[in-house]
DNA sequence: GAAGTCGCTGAGAGGTCGCTGAGAGCCGTT
DNA sequence: AACGGCTCTCAGCGACCTCTCAGCGACTTC
């Protein structure tokens, strides 16, 4: 069984490592998000620990690069107890488990054979509007099973747009989520990102998701189109 | 937060009753389908875990009746590993989230609060009038389930009647509070947006929910003409 | 039944809104 | 330095929405 711990506590990763070797595990250990993404990428591990605060790149980047990487080793990240990050954040990450720091060696050991045991890792929650899919641990969109590459702004808007699916949404809610809460230029700049979206996604598939409600903003249908 | 749980293992169901209790949910359990659809139909649910092998009435039926009526509440599937269903069917028929057993409890608490999150806030009250509902939060007005588009100033106009139907309201009484509360124009337009709301919602169905009472006002019919 | 008031209706002018194509500015890469 | 991708601005256009107006019918009052 081999583990791949990071964490850049040099005493405790080296702590944890002996304890795992006793217990019968193979560790690797690095100290930073770049070596993780590196080390996972070009050896199989059967479970990766991943502490949040790293060098160069944190835990929840490492773990987002890795799962775009299509590394789906199940991963276990450890949590400052009272972070800024939010800990089920993890999990819309593709996390499959988390601990929170300090915690007991008995129980990292038990959560590990768990994980190990349950084989593979967790699917990470999908935004579904009918055949329309947006991964957000992958970042990946999908309509009827094929890929859509989308630029960022254009991610950000479908994201809040399925968030809401059904819902109308205003240009100034959307405006104040997807590009700035303080926003105040002009709202047009959403008419043209919708048309981007809708030219990617409805026209090709000869299908109208984004609805516009005239007067108030946008709706996405929540079959899809 | 309120969890409905379906599954006809019994000890399973009862584990994870006590367990989302523990984690401050309130939880229902039914052990079939049938009784699925019946719950989630009677009272609103934050979250649905449902598993697929069910008697009575499978999971997928249970969940593709509950979208056939209009029950949009999410839905977490269970999954065997080895089923005869391909995972990600649990996709195409509307389920929001799926885990495959056995999975971890702390991941299940995770996604259920993740599908809850993502639901975003409680819909704010539906306006009904009969078979007349107005939904200020998708700005969605349906007619004997039927979807009515209008424009923003008859919108405004049917969300003032609804909120006040039954009542007889004056033209000013109107005009100050869709129009503008200075407004001094004249108050024929009222009458005008009263004719194309009949256009768009009574005639077609050959009803009579917006009364004219003359020299006094309008009123919208409590049970929707 | 005549006169007056009130509400209904169809047509249309004018304004607003959203859509669209073109292109400028800004990056990062080659 | 040139290039390509991304973001955003801008102005023209067409469709839609709002409101006005005048004629007519229905109801009320005398």
């Amino acid at each position: 069984m081999r583990v791949l711990m990071v964490d850049d506590e040099v005493r405790l990763a080296d702590t944890v490592r002996r304890g795992l070797t006793d217990a019968g595990f193979a560790v690797e250990v690095v100290h930073n998000g770049e070596d993780a993404v590196w080390a996972a990428s070009e050896s199989a591990f059967d479970v990766i620990v991943l502490d949040i605060m790293l060098p160069r790149l944190n835990g929840y980047r490492a773990l987002a690069e890795l799962r775009r990487r299509g590394v789906w080793t199940p991963v276990l990240m450890l949590t400052a107890k009272d972070g800024e990050y939010d800990q089920t954040d993890a999990f819309d990450l593709g996390a499959d488990d988390y601990l929170t720091k300090p915690f007991s060696f008995i129980v990292l050991v038990a959560r590990l054979r768990a994980l190990i045991r349950r084989g593979g890792p967790e699917r990470p929650v999908v935004l579904v509007a009918g055949d329309l899919t947006l991964d957000p641990a992958r970042r990946r969109v999908e309509r009827a099973g094929q890929e859509i590459t989308l630029t960022p702004r254009e991610y950000g808007l479908l994201e809040f747009l399925m968030q809401h699916r059904g819902d109308t949404v205003s240009k100034m809610e959307i405006l104040e989520s997807v590009w700035d809460p303080a926003f105040d230029g002009d709202p047009n700049v959403v008419e043209v990102y919708v048309r981007y979206l809708r030219l990617k996604l409805d026209a090709p598939f000869d299908r109208h998701a984004i609805e516009t409600v005239r007067g108030m903003g946008y709706r996405l249908a929540s079959d899809g189109g």
